[in-house]
DNA sequence: TATTGTTATACTCTATAACTATA
DNA sequence: TATAGTTATAGAGTATAACAATA
């Protein structure tokens, strides 16, 4: 017998007693919860160009691009086309993308000039809080955090 | 000149061909994409005892403990109080959880009868993915994970 | 005065369904 | 027929403000 606690089996987890959060020691819950941290932290820092993580994301990804459609975006950040609609909509409408024709179905977009330097700020911001975000991790575990993390959806 | 390439400069990210998703390589943008996989995930799995993540986190949380208040477990699960209401008053309705006057103005959380029995079913389904997250994990980084994470929110 | 708990409300993200137009 | 794009809508999660009751 392993237990003479006299306390029921809760499944492994820590006891109550002397332990705040007893989940902390899950990686599902601790990854939703450090996800959830920093993205606060990131949206925070971004609303300073009053764009949100998705919207700086498009940015991010259609520089350097310009025959990206919608529908491409959409795959690669793992939006459905429904939400990519409004979501470029607003970026057209604060002038920091456009829509140009590829041809009578598809449609490219890509960035304004105002929208190149928008995102100029916009890269100023992430790339500080991508180098504090891993200045935050303990160094002997910092090369193994992407690695890991693109093994759960890549 | 580091760069002969006639590219613009955009900010040491992957040039855009070969590379189907540059941000990949960004440690907020993989621990986001990871923990959006990983919840929709658990959440499929949950579905099948009609909990969401948060709901079943309550479950988990409180188990063994008869004196946490929904304030204290918002505390600890990070949910504002405006929302524990709701949340609760749900299991409260579905007879998982009861309110227990500690005092005139604090109310314990805890599991009915139901409710454990519904929570043995939560600690199969949450154990199965949590050991099928790490196993996605190449080894190498897998002893590197929880507290790299750990030390982003804790 | 501070804390517990609640209601109302709103914004974001995400999801499905239905539709138009074009390849 | 399949694809690109849009609109409408609904369910979650999360945020603030305002309030009542009690410590």
């Amino acid at each position: 017998m392993a237990d003479t606690s006299g306390k029921p089996d809760n499944g492994s987890l820590p006891a109550p007693d002397g332990e705040p959060d007893p989940l902390a020691i899950l990686p599902g819950y601790t990854l939703r919860r450090a996800a959830n941290a920093m993205m606060a932290e990131l949206g925070t820092l971004l609303s300073e160009v009053d764009l949100r993580v998705s919207e700086a994301s498009i940015l991010l990804l259609i520089d350097g691009r310009d025959t990206m459609t919608s529908s491409q975006i959409g795959t690669a950040l793992d939006i459905r086309s429904a939400n990519m609609a409004p979501l470029i909509g607003r970026l057209v409408t604060r002038g920091l993308v456009e829509r140009v024709p590829l041809d009578g179905k598809s449609m490219a977009i890509i960035l304004t000039v105002e929208g190149e330097a928008t995102l100029h700020e916009v890269r100023r911001i992430t790339q500080t809080f991508e180098q504090d975000l891993l200045q935050r991790i303990p160094t002997e575990h910092r090369d193994h955090f992407v690695p890991a993390l693109n093994a759960l959806w890549r």
